[in-house]
DNA sequence: ATCGCTAAATGTAGCGATAAAGTCAAAACT
DNA sequence: AGTTTTGACTTTATCGCTACATTTAGCGAT
């Protein structure tokens, strides 16, 4: 039903390679004959057909992203850089969900693989991405890019933030607002995490603290175990005074624990987390955090699979950390400064 | 590189049509064979090449999915929900983000179509769908669903929600919370927003109340939005004493703007807000708000989809509105009930 | 006239699947 | 016995496009 290159052919009496060759800017086809081709083209608003362009080329223009959850707006963010800059070359975007599960991840992966997609973005779910990863993304040729989850000392490409500034930069702040007994509320077992932990012990011990081990609390990745972990951290005999979060949803959910046990942000307790989600000026208290470049994060996976992407032999792997942005709002910001 | 079924045809001794009908379930192949084939297809991890079978099949089992925003998680939502319903037919999904602009929409579609998707669901940034809807739209025998932007008074599959319904839910629980002086902190000017504000302005009437002009505010979409408009509404000589908003962000903006001029909420000033962003608890206070159904949306919107795909003749369009829920929080919970 | 060369176009083979029609022996009727 | 039916495959013809090879025409140099 839909236009195809023949009709426009045999409507200007050319042959049909000649209209291929013409929208597609070959050098051999003159520029009379091009600008007639494009202009019927236009006429008849001719669209190729991908699905036969593709079994021709062996490209699609199509790139997956896989992430363990579209809500979090991180991952939103990340898919809009990505989106931004692979949409001017043409890609487009098919986003699937994990669920933060490694058995799905490597099932949508695998789908991913069957539409033959150009290359992938990852995040993801697997503690040991080397030993888990999907077979099909070894055989196939398609360059893949994980991000966010840092695989463990590993040549793959990867783009993620450089966590021991993260923590560094938390803590460091903290400090500056003259906390004296500073808090970890520290997020589950990825190297991502224990990163952000190493950042905040060596920024203490580097300025001549010392950590009271139970100044570490375990909150996972979510608001409810921000306030699980705060809840405790309130309840010890000398409570902390400055706690630096995994990320903004775990420091959203201690400030709850904190507020409902009556301390005043950030006067009794200043708060600070990790990752600038979009709402973080919106929480009861304006929260402190650090800025990972989300977006960043997704337009330098677009750069490094542009670069990877019809290459014969692959390029070697980049690892890209973005260097990460302290954030200033109310949650720690006592006395003036 | 990938294993095709030809190589499993000749492989088995059988021809390639037996391997791709014993694949797809067809009845004149023997169980005998069919077990042959589908053993050697796990053994050789067999993937059936997309391009190939969509240029032959003329489906692609793709569906778009066109937003305003992505990083609003009402969106994020229906996405899911979408993904999810869709899934288990062997549907991905394309997103394409139109940032709130008209041509970008447009654009999108389009590409959208030339990908041949299956169906697409689209949230449209238009004023006026019928007269600004992309023509590819009409040639195309896509089927598609619009949701969230009410179309005035159309033909077309939508899904949506009863806004007449949000308005009066939370008109309703505001009064019932013993405010006196209802304001309305207005959307942009879209038949969702003018719907909610009729609702708003309709129950006012039924409880015998009537409503004073300066206790309209126009916020728009955002909690920026929502911020100037309650900044007018405490600057009144008698401001308000329950306002009910847009949507969440706009009500995020408005009890800043609320707590910066020094009220109390609820106790001064309950605030209502509509949509139920996953955050909406975590604000600086929990968010009282009325639940859009979100991701039934999505699923809807797949239901529907489904059952137009691969019908020659287009079903009659439906319309379904899911009904809003309240949800009742801190923010429009006064003196106990 | 012949040759080589370039510019501009055309032809020929697939790409990896599916739809639809064709084959052919064995089973089932009349 | 003769004809039809059925079951289980196989063959052929696309689907719409591109890679690669080939042709054709026009030109100047020999």
């Amino acid at each position: 039903m839909p236009v195809r290159m023949k009709d426009i052919a045999e409507d200007l009496g050319v042959s049909l390679m000649t209209v291929s060759k013409a929208l597609r800017g070959h050098i051999d086809i003159s520029e009379e004959t091009r600008n007639r081709v494009l202009q019927r083209v236009r006429e008849l608003r001719y669209q190729p057909n991908w699905a036969a362009r593709s079994l021709a080329t062996r490209r699609t223009y199509i790139v997956g992203l896989v992430i363990p959850d579209l809500m979090h707006s991180f991952f939103a963010e990340v898919a809009n850089g990505l989106a931004k800059s692979l949409g001017p070359f043409g890609y487009q975007i098919v986003i699937a969900n994990s669920n933060e599960c490694a058995s799905t991840e490597r099932s949508e992966i695998e789908a991913l693989l069957a539409r033959g997609v150009d290359g992938l973005v990852v995040a993801s779910a697997l503690r040991d991405w080397k030993r888990g990863m999907p077979a099909a993304l070894k055989t196939s040729l398609a360059p893949y890019v994980l991000i966010d989850r840092m695989p463990p000392r590993m040549t793959v490409n990867y783009v993620g933030t450089r966590d021991e500034e993260v923590g560094a930069l938390a803590t460091g702040h903290l400090l500056e607002q003259h906390c004296t007994r500073l808090a970890h509320i520290r997020g589950p077992e990825t190297p991502n995490s224990l990163r952000r932990f190493h950042g905040f012990r060596q920024t203490l011990e580097n300025r001549g603290r010392k950590l009271a081990p139970e100044y570490v609390a375990v909150g996972g990745r979510d608001d409810e175990g921000g306030y699980r972990a705060m809840k405790e951290l309130v309840s010890l005999r000398r409570p902390p005074d400055g706690v630096f979060c995994y990320n903004d949803p775990v420091a959203a959910g201690a400030i709850k624990a904190a507020l409902e046990h009556g301390l005043r942000i950030p006067q009794d307790v200043a708060i600070i987390g990790a990752g600038n989600v979009h709402y973080s000026d919106l929480l009861r208290i304006p929260l402190s955090t650090i800025d990972q470049g989300s977006s960043t994060i997704g337009e330098t996976a677009a750069k490094i699979l542009l670069h990877c992407i019809g290459k014969k032999t692959p390029p070697p792997p980049q690892c890209v950390l973005i260097p990460p942005r302290l954030i200033v709002r109310e949650s720690s910001c006592r006395n003036g400064g």
